[in-house]
DNA sequence: CCCATAACTTCATTTTTTGAAGTCAGGTTT
DNA sequence: AAACCTGACTTCAAAAAATGAAGTTATGGG
């Protein structure tokens, strides 16, 4: 986890990702939403280029001019629950009236959200559940 | 969501929490654990008491003199998902024979992991979960 | 009283971030 | 085709933050 911690733990970086996962794909968007400099976005997609999480790909909007896009790899759409879990830690924190039905089922139209589950796929209280210190390789 | 970004997001800050976690609570536990440089370490936890995420809570361990501990708030505690979140993807990005246990419940014993649910609990693959870019007042 | 140690502080140096102002190449307009 | 736009970067100097090493200070034990 440090080495997540090295490739995702700035101010923007997951925030950049969000952005990925909302469908916005190109610089100019992603600077403009966010009001990130533009030295830092560049800095932060490159690292994020090379740690594998999202990838460069040209593509042309209708009527538009070609433009360098930005996707999610596998490795980086599998951040969807880091991403979920800190909206839904914002929300609850700061907001009291989250409405939270913005995360969807494609299939089924129906509201998403976190939850920890058990083997039987039974969900399970937060408070009883109990994160022990790994002992085997350290990955500080 | 961007106020959790400011707040957690740096290189260090979800480590920090994830040892509160654990249930290392000192000073010199957390900075030996990680190899944080001391001066970094209170700034963090200054930053963090002062958001909310712990508190300072003096103790004594039987036979130690008082030391100055660290607990995780209940907004703190909130935090798991996402310290859990980010604990599965480092597992899952970079090793591939993870056994992941070490997340269980403390009533049953039995091993616990983050997943996506519906309505109805039952969960959900990652892939067709789809998140929508909130219309509401931006958090940016 | 002296010593060890935990919990900080200070400080000089390096690294990173920022904001503003460029490049530069591809299209579009005229 | 010449001039113009705009998106995707670069450059640069100033400001802010992180680092490593070396202090402090307070507390309790011997």
């Amino acid at each position: 986890m440090a080495m997540a911690a090295q490739v995702l733990g700035d101010r923007w970086t997951l925030l950049i990702i969000r952005e990925l996962f909302y469908g916005v794909g190109c610089f100019e968007d992603i600077r403009a939403d966010l009001e990130i400099p533009s030295a830092t976005l560049q800095k932060r997609l490159n690292a994020l280029s090379d740690a594998g999480i999202l990838m460069r790909k040209t593509y042309r909007a209708p009527g538009e001019r070609n433009r360098q896009g930005y996707v999610l790899t596998e490795t980086g759409k599998a951040l969807a629950p880091v991403v979920l879990a800190l909206r839904q830690w914002g929300d609850d924190t700061l907001r009291d009236d989250s409405p939270l039905t913005d995360l969807i089922d494609l299939r089924t139209g129906k509201p998403l959200r976190l939850a920890i589950i058990d083997s039987d796929g039974k969900e399970v209280d937060l408070a009883s559940a109990h994160l022990k210190k790994r002992e085997g390789q350290s990955d500080d």
